[in-house]
Order: structure tokens, then sequence, then C-alpha cells
DNA sequence: ATGGAGCTTCCCACCGTGGGAAGGTCAAGG
DNA sequence: CCTTGACCTTCCCACGGTGGGAAGCTCCAT
């Protein structure tokens, strides 16, 4: 072979990802059994090693497991239509914006309680109150 | 007795915050241990029931259990100084940003990616094109 | 007294990741 | 040849929160 093969731990050198999810994915079925030597030593090729960063890039984008392993059937499937993979990613997106609507709100209202209290060595504590009082006022507009 | 003690289901039921997450609170040392009737019970009084009502309200803000142990400290301390509710507040304020953030990049670059992709029938994909190529090219400006 | 709702504890699962133990392998150096 | 140390293998455990469910007990209404 033209490139030679790696072990699992060169694989996560060339790839950013661990040897230890390397070995988790493939378990989960994600990436085909590696091959092996005949000490059982996994071995990576090229090709393996350009899925695995495939597989990192999908990862930093917010895909889970399940997308990936997707995506990476698209990736592999020459005929597969634009539109599979598009409507993928606008799942994610949708998953995405509501958790950051989420995070969004919760920071908004703790940043409206932060503003409120002093902050000094007094006990009194508009936070804790909220806290305490916290009839369910989500974020409100103001 | 003015207001008669509930069992778990009915805390849960008043607090929004499940039975088997009460006792789990409870396990990891977020709540003192119930009191408990012959049978062996849980028993949970009035304060006892304000004192759910602030973890369910501290949780839906994002707090961690740790956090809202410690959030529960100060509020039983008559004497805390609100500089310190505060800056839980902040730290937790300044975690919520920081994922946001970070869900913020991945959302912009999907969205970036799909609306390069025509999403028909055709196999071109610049999103499939962007995973395999996958050069750290993180949000960018645009 | 019986049925069913509700309680108890305990275990298992998820997701993605890391830590570590126990043991096999490989290459380098003595 | 043998040791050493880095690396590999598998397997188990943990995290944070949450839910599911089993086995067994209790309580209340009929």
């Amino acid at each position: 072979m033209s490139g030679g093969t790696v072990t699992v731990g060169e694989a996560a050198r060339l790839t950013g990802v661990s040897a230890k999810m390397i070995r988790w994915y493939e378990a989960r079925g994600l990436l085909p059994p590696a091959a092996r030597s005949a000490a059982g030593y996994r071995h990576y090729g090229e090709a393996d090693i350009r899925t695995l960063q495939f597989v990192r890039r999908a990862r930093d984008l917010g895909f889970d497991v399940e997308a990936i392993g997707e995506l990476l059937a698209l990736w592999h499937d020459r005929d597969r239509p634009s539109a599979a993979v598009k409507a993928i990613a606008q799942s994610r997106i949708a998953e995405l914006r509501r958790r950051i609507a989420a995070l969004e709100g919760m920071a908004r209202s703790l940043e409206r309680l932060a503003e409120d209290c002093c902050g000094d060595g007094r006990p009194e504590c508009p936070i804790l109150d909220d806290l305490a009082a916290g009839e369910g006022k989500p974020v409100k507009s103001g």
C-alpha cells in the first residue's frame, strides 16, 4: 500500500480523535471494524484517516453519532441527493437554535438578576429572592 | 397541622421536580435526608417544598447540582454577602455565554454551508465537501 | 380482604468522554 | 537473549442528569 498503515495512536494524532473514541466509534458501528495485524492491533490506511477526519469535523459541528453515521453513508453514496444532506444539516441547525434559545433565556434572566444585585457585603440579594419566590417568570421581554 | 406533610409523589407534583430526581438530589447530598414515616416513606413539609421549588428554579436557570448546593447554603445563611451569590451567578452567566458562543459558531457554519447547498436531487454537496476537506475553518467572520 | 396506586431500593440505559487496570506486543538497547 | 518502556488490547468505572423498570412493601378505599 502506498501510504503505509498506522496504529490507533497514530491515527488519533493525525485526526484529533482520541484513540479511545476511535475504538468507541467502531464499537458503536459508526466506523467499520478496523483492519487488524496478526497480533490484533488496529491498522488504518489513508482512506480510514480521511473518514476519521470527516467524523471529527462533523462532531465539531455538533452532529451526534447517529447523524454522523447518516452523513458518512451519504458521503459514500455517489448518487446521494444533496437534499438528503441538507435536510440533516437543517435539522441540526434547528436543534442548535433551540438549545441556543434555551441557554440565551437562562443567561438573560441571570443577567437581569445580577444587575439588580449590588453584590457587596450585605445579605439582601434579589437573585436569591427570585429563586425562592420563583413564580414561573421565564424571561419575559424586558 | 397548618400545611400537612406530603409524600414524594405529591412533592413532585407541587414542585415540578420528579420524584426520581428528588430522591437523587437527596442521595447526592443536595437536599438533607427527608423525614420518614414509620414505614419508611419520605415526608415533606412546607419548608421542604419551598426548598424544592428553589432547586427547580435554579435548575431551570442552568445551575448545576454543585452550584445549586452553594446557592442553597447561601440562601439559608442570613448573613451571606450578596457578593457571594452574585459571583456564582456571574460565573454561571460566563459559562452559559461560552456554551452559547460554541453552539452559535456551529450553527453559523452549518447555515453557511446549507445556504450553498442547492438541496435537490443532484449529488453535488458543499456540506459533504466541507466535512471531507475540513481544514480547521472555524466560523470566520462572515 | 383485596386491588391498585404509591412508596421503597436497586439496577440499567442514554451520550460522549476520560481514567485506569490487567495483560499482550513491539522495537530499541544492553 | 532479555529487559525496558511505549504502545496496543479488552474490560470496567466515572461523570451529569434523567428516565425505565423490577421486586417488594404500604396505604387506602371498597
